[in-house]
DNA sequence: GCTAGTTTGCAATAGCATTGCATCGCTATA
DNA sequence: TATAGCGATGCAATGCTATTGCAAACTAGC
């Protein structure tokens, strides 16, 4: 059994042969991707099946979904610690505004914020924009 | 002049009667909203007018827009001092999971984040989800 | 090998965002 | 006042993302 098949087994996820393509590609980037990044960067495939596979992967907490604003959702690879209960991707992620990547930060976590009274947190979302590593 | 003609004037936008009317909406709201809640809650006009106008207003620093997840694009009154080149609303925005509403909570500022070396910092967006001050 | 459940592929649809174009109306100027 | 010009409006049409239904293909277990 490949390191693919082991880790999508250890997330309840049945390995399929499009499941290892999808989570091999994954692997590799090192920016979140679309759907049509996906869907471009892979073997000719359907898009339904993929958009089926990134969510049954978000299900999962293989991969976490990224609004940034852009208009689609991006996904890229959790940390090792989630599960379909929660994402712990309570990092920062980073949007360039010249090269139009998302990326995640690990490192950089979001700090607490106090919440005014009656406010309860459940999640969080902090997406920063500006110029990447790269293009600066 | 009404105050809501002089607040349009101020930032550079003509007061026509359909402007005049979307910014008297607005200000009654208490939550941000969505283009669909500004259809709804107003005489009925067409839809890509109001559209443009929101545009508009954005452009102008009237209001900033607020992507919450939700899918549609919110948008909500800008504080004083917002302008077509700057939107200063680094304010955190809350999206209610019971309610489904938005809201700014303008004195909720959020913090400075130390990004890691090469990344330069232009906006931020930070959208905290959980249940609201009514609902809980 | 057969059956049940899962996965995949195709077709279709819904909803938001956006643009093009023609019309209307206001303003400035001759 | 007549008119040219520009901005605002309304209608039509389109593009794109997300999402569902259904049937065929596949897989695992008996």
């Amino acid at each position: 059994m490949t390191d693919i098949e082991k880790t999508l087994k250890d997330k309840q996820v049945n390995p399929t042969a499009m499941r290892i393509l999808v989570l091999d590609f994954l692997i590799k980037q090192t920016a979140a991707i679309s759907l049509n990044d996906l869907e471009k960067g892979m073997a000719p495939s359907d898009r339904i099946t993929l958009y089926r596979t990134l969510k049954t992967f978000e299900e999962k907490g293989l991969v976490h979904s990224i609004e940034d604003g852009s208009g689609a959702t991006k996904y890229a690879l959790c940390e090792q610690d989630c599960d379909g209960e929660n994402h712990h991707d309570l990092h920062v992620h980073f949007y360039c505004n010249t090269c139009n990547e998302t990326f995640c930060l690990p490192n950089t976590k979001i700090p607490e914020i106090s919440l005014p009274k009656g406010f309860k947190q459940e999640e969080m979302n902090l997406i920063i924009k500006g110029v990447c590593e790269l293009c600066s």
